[in-house]
DNA sequence: CTACAAGCTCAACTTAACTTGAGGTCAAGC
DNA sequence: GCTTGACCTCAAGTTAAGTTGAGCTTGTAG
């Protein structure tokens, strides 16, 4: 009766390391899904691990939930990612980690320059008015993530 | 009658650029302070310029208004930080950014390598359960920030 | 002296990504 | 057959860093 190929959402919580409320959440944001036995538990198939897994590195890479889901829902026939769908994924997050790298060196240059010259003054500190400030846009909270 | 040494609140978010709403906000916090005028508006001395910029760089370093608040704090006599001040406070953070950088570039070689390796697998996927993810502590929301 | 811009306070709203809790169902062991 | 742990749903709470709005006061230019 062991069915190899369907895990409840506390097998999938356990392997995947995220808690069973938030594979609700996701599956309520569509990130993933399942189908219900007759009691009305949710059953996973298998690939959902590799969505979960795929969904806890791009968080670490700082793209959002939201982002995911398109980038997810984008593929084919909304499938869970197979290699090649992967590649297009990864090389596409590794770009805006690249970037996002690029932009805190260009900080930390700025802060190793400014230490000892006491320069915090507004005008002339290469640390400020760089140009290059993060675009704000939106209500609410601007920015909780040093973004892309 | 042009006071030289004393700024209103507007003068300080348009010098500044953080908006009024922001400057109460970090006053609230302890982060700025002012005095009052007879009609109870307040007054800043030329030096919250200073201090704001330094707040605004923490910030894009990462660090949480708390936290900054708490290195502004324990500066002897809660002073705006002199040029000596600034230069802890600048190599501290400049050390975080520096361990930031070197975790998201690790996630990067990961990402790297994965490209074309098809692996997500969970169990032997180099991106995965490398042991040193972030730890997650306290409730509510986990990780908003790719912190520290 | 009277507008009108700029300030003030305080409460409520915003976003993201979840968690927590209440109240009720399902399933498997004893 | 019953108890216990895993599930279910839905609403409300949490955190950070501010923003927005209402209702009221100040200050300054004309």
């Amino acid at each position: 009766m062991a069915p190899v190929t369907e895990l409840t959402v506390g097998q999938v919580a356990m392997r995947s390391g995220v808690a069973v409320s938030a594979l609700h959440f996701y599956e309520a944001r569509g990130l993933i899904r399942s189908h219900r036995t007759s009691g009305n538990q949710r059953r996973y198939s298998r690939d959902v691990l590799r969505r979960v897994a795929i969904i806890k590195v791009a968080q670490e890479v700082g793209i959002s939930l939201a982002e995911i889901g398109t980038a997810l829902a984008s593929l084919p026939e909304g499938r869970t990612p197979t290699r090649d769908d992967w590649n297009l994924l990864s090389t596409a997050w590794r770009d805006r980690l690249d970037h996002k790298i690029a932009q805190l060196k260009k900080l930390r240059d700025g802060l190793t320059d400014c230490i000892g010259c006491g320069c915090m003054s507004i005008d002339k500190c290469p640390l400020r008015n760089k140009g290059d400030r993060l675009a704000k846009e939106g209500t609410g909270a601007r920015r909780l993530l040093v973004e892309s």
